[in-house]
DNA sequence: GTTTTTTGCGCAACCGATTGTTCGTATTTT
DNA sequence: AAAATACGAACAATCGGTTGCGCAAAAAAC
């Protein structure tokens, strides 16, 4: 008793042999007892449980890793020049996938890719420091997909995937598309444009077909509309301004937020006024757009729980027994100034 | 000849044993060959060093850990709230000590720690994944500190730091400070206001020291200047603003991006023009100011840097040889149109 | 030419878990 | 009452490295 209070308070780090003499057992028990794999009485069980509870007990992460062949850590690839656009996203997403990830104990290493680089994801699996990897749509990168489908890595991308052999979450484009343009038209804005970028993206893709949508609902033609696509930078952004405002546009929808700062910034050189000359509103939240002038309306999709079911669906596929909601990651859309009827 | 490359097609996974089969010799021989550690004859080390090397063989990171009590990760704590203009410096941060931790073969795991919650910092630390722990300027909780000072997990902190004990880098905010606020006083300007945060923050003080450095150094005083600090949220900054105005001032120097980010929103809400009605200036260049309209002049501090001897202070603690320039992390002051003399 | 030192390498224990197999005892079946 | 089965727990091997110690051979010192 003595010797026991003395090890609580100095802090003593219990290894499962250590237990195992505690309790005059074997370590097969000890260990049986806490995965609650293999034949052990209820009764030693509970004694077991308790000594670990009173004296927090945790198992070694790198023993039992090694016996399992487990690092009981994911990978998270992150694209190193993602701008300050895009980071938001990812801040949300890694929340989510922390949160999630630590519930079943796992943990997140990071590792940076940058363009098509492979040495640190190279590194980080042939060394063997996680047991399977999330990717973003930003990771564009076939090749990385590649090596790691060489080296049975398992991984799930969070994006839209047309591949069906590759495990992937993603968040509602086409339906929050459509709802966004409905709100548009509702408003009774009478031409709206869409202005996107490559659309050889299947995010693109979706999003589009997501707007066609809303025309088609109100039996309306997407002809109606002008669309613009495959724009990328500021000079496109420009033009695609040019063109929505020369086709007498009321209104544009701009596929993401890249393209709405851009978007933002063309309108305001050329001196045309938000809301009053025109409406503007966005597909993503970066939360720039909150606080931007005119604050933008805007889609927020719900990437926490887009990380989350990442994680899931990542750990489900380690064979982890996770329960999951089945719900889809959802959005809202969030009205402000730059669509307000004056 | 025909195994062995049979082997190597296949991509088989060799260890430290298989190695020492196929040399002859013994596994110590081969781990000591690879680490350079006892009396190995160079013949050997050579056929070794070729062996692992034709046929990639990397040491298993959860045995080589167990052996060594290490895991070859690093833990960084990341504020779960933290918000949009906090994110790009952790983005930066977290760069700069990834690039620095691979090339020791260390990695990082993510620590998202809410508020003064220190579940998920504890379960890090019990269950052994990472051999350090980098904590930045946002994680005030001393709580943290104290728990990991208990538990003897090596730490560094990054920002300003008073205790000596304490590993710390941080940006040279003094300087920098004054250098600003000296370029604001060469264009001519007759009154600056200084608006900062919580006075009770190293940094802020720091700040607040290299402003008036600045006056110093020109013969003048800092009570010239109208100084007003412990703003928060933007009803403070409002009234900040208010008072700057009212006392002339014809410059503000932000104390931060957020802070900043405020005085930008009230300016425009009073009506008052940058920059002809007034300067502005931040210490702390999060990206949005370069966007922004106007665009702000700036310190942008080298952040990746600094996270880059964030990682070699701990690597060091660690007691890994890490060769170090000894530089401090930079500055850069980036003039834009906040700061313009019409 | 003998003694001492150095060099090169292997043995075996160890890090802290997991797991297939064995084995004695308790319980059930025949 | 004997045989068959079920149960609870332990033995020992394994995961793949690291490392203290010992030993023989080679080199250096005497």
């Amino acid at each position: 008793m003595e010797i026991e209070q003395t090890r609580k308070e100095t802090g003593k780090i219990y290894n499962i042999e250590d237990i195992a003499k505690e309790l005059g057992v074997s370590k097969t028990t000890v260990s049986r007892a806490i995965s609650g794999k293999g034949r052990i009485s209820k009764a030693t069980t509970d004694r077991v449980m308790e000594f670990i509870a009173t004296h927090d007990y945790r198992p070694n992460t790198l023993a039992r890793g090694l016996a399992k062949s487990r690092t009981y850590n994911l990978g998270m690839l992150m694209p190193m020049e993602c701008g300050s656009m895009d980071f938001p996203f990812f801040q949300e997403c890694l929340r989510g996938i922390c949160e999630m990830a630590a519930k079943y104990n796992y943990d997140i290493v990071i590792c940076m890719v940058s363009g098509k680089d492979l040495t640190q994801l190279q590194r980080i699996v042939t060394n063997r420091k996680v047991d399977g990897l999330i990717l973003s749509r930003a990771i564009v990168s076939s090749a990385a997909q590649k090596y790691m489908k060489e080296k049975k890595v398992p991984f799930v991308v969070i994006g839209p995937n047309s591949n069906p052999d590759i495990p992937s979450v993603d968040n509602q484009n086409r339906k929050a598309s459509k709802e966004l343009t409905s709100v548009m038209l509702m408003k009774g804005l009478k031409k709206l444009a869409l202005i996107g970028g490559d659309q050889t993206y299947l995010v693109t893709e979706s999003r589009y077909n997501g707007f066609a949508d809303a025309y088609k609902e109100l039996g309306k033609s997407v002809n109606d509309a002008v669309t613009i696509m495959n724009v990328n930078g500021y000079a496109d952004a420009f033009r695609a301004v040019d063109e929505a405002l020369e086709k007498n546009a009321d209104g544009i929808v701009c596929m993401d937020d890249v393209i709405c700062g851009e978007v933002l910034g063309c309108l305001r050189e050329k001196g045309v006024r938000i809301p009053q000359d025109i409406k503007v509103a966005s597909l993503y939240d970066n939360h720039a757009l909150e606080t931007s002038l005119p604050s933008v309306t805007s889609i927020r999709f719900d990437t926490n729980e887009l990380g989350k079911k990442a994680c899931e669906k990542l750990l489900e596929l380690l064979g982890e027994k996770v329960e999951t909601d089945g719900k889809v990651p959802g959005y809202q859309v969030i009205l402000r100034e730059s669509t307000q009827i004056l």
